[in-house]
DNA sequence: GTTCATTTTTAGGAACGGCTAAATATTATT
DNA sequence: AATAATATTTAGCCGTTCCTAAAAATGAAC
């Protein structure tokens, strides 16, 4: 059986395989705030148990192995983020935390019960996609707020940062995903995205527009 | 903060102190699966932290600290427990492993949500009871079904086994806290007793009755 | 009061997942 | 290409919680 530590390895592999293709050492210590040593010696391991293949000073990839896993952990991770929003009526800033222990203590079969009463959701409140129980997980095609030029419009697809503060404010400002948006303008000294969302302009630096990921064609993104 | 290990112990020795008033250290290593090597280190460990006394060669006792733990732990287990019941589907016979894990992993905040969503419940599914969230848990007065008298009724009010084969037997047979039984007779051979429970007899081992609490008074035991 | 059984302690180890410090490999700069 | 800066790995250690085996302490029975 895979360790609580070695799932919680290859989630951020996983993860900064998605932002950058790989994942070297340094990074995985700063994601998971352990040394850069102990990061080697947990690398050693899951490449002894063929879950990554590490090329020395190269950085990791996951192996399928190591995907399926990384898939099964998003799974559960994420229904049970939307079972504790949308069944125990908890902040949708608040529940990472929370899914990020349960996450190793569900079982199969309270997690399968879970996803039946939810009525098999296809994203998390963050609008994060659900992997399917057959680990699947379809690419997702959607743009950084950051990336997009001024004019364009879409829609808020999902926000990619877990910080309770971060998604406090988003929230304040409606930017949940399915909400309708358009950039009106994009400052040129410091970058700040100039928004229509709703009826209501608002400004958003590009530090917090990084976090917010736009499907900008006409899909209505509920569920 | 008291480790997981720790509140194992510390739930045990509650358990063991119910039964017969104190835990020694080689009912320990039985009940908790390990050597009494271990649990004496262990026990050294909970000493100093004054969550037992340990009187040297006859056993400890839960301080007062050690007795909130007890409880706390209880309460979450139970409150657990119906929960996986009565929201999640799930079988009376199967929840107990479940919650052992899931009382590690649950919150406080998510704990009062499944608590208030269960509306304060007195019970779990077993009929054991639920102490309260300021830690108080009210004497039971009921009497092991193995120690009534041929002739007697009452209604069942807590099953104190957490074995799955045993609750599913017990299941078949309406043997379910909240039921109606009486007392029939008692073999004088092997001490098997013949109970009348709802409208059928059935017979029942001294070792299963031992497991089922009665409450001899006119009470509805429901919730 | 001695002996026997039980309980507890001691000694020595293992796996795990962290750590620091030092060595080593790679990449970047000049 | 040499050197400096950075990244990675190795080596050695710590604390936790379990283990076995053996020694020592205690309580109980005779």
């Amino acid at each position: 059986m895979i360790s609580v530590s070695e799932q919680d390895y290859i989630k951020a592999i996983y993860r900064l395989e998605q932002l950058s293709g790989h994942a070297n050492t340094s990074a995985l210590a700063g994601e998971l705030n352990v040394t850069a040593a102990s990061v080697s010696g947990m690398l050693k391991k899951l490449s002894r148990a063929r879950l990554i293949s590490h090329r020395h000073y190269r950085g990791v990839n996951l192996t399928e192995k190591g995907k399926d896993f990384a898939l099964a952990v998003l799974r559960r991770h994420r229904i049970i983020e939307l079972f504790l929003v949308e069944i125990l009526g908890m902040g949708w800033d608040v529940v990472h935390k929370e899914a990020e222990i349960l996450e190793h203590a569900v079982s199969e079969d309270v997690l399968t019960r879970m996803d039946r009463m939810l009525g098999f959701p296809k994203r998390d409140p963050h609008g994060s996609p659900i992997p399917s129980s057959d680990l699947y997980l379809a690419p997702q095609a959607t743009v950084r707020l950051d990336e997009i030029k001024a004019g364009s419009s879409g829609v808020i697809a999902e926000i990619t940062d877990d910080n309770a503060d971060l998604l406090q404010h988003l929230a304040g400002l409606r930017m949940v995903p399915g909400t309708r948006i358009r950039v009106c303008r994009i400052s040129p000294v410091d970058g700040t995205l100039t928004i229509k969302c709703g009826k209501v302009e608002i400004n958003v630096s590009p530090k917090v527009a990084s976090a917010v990921r736009v499907s900008i064609h006409k899909r209505n993104n509920k569920s």
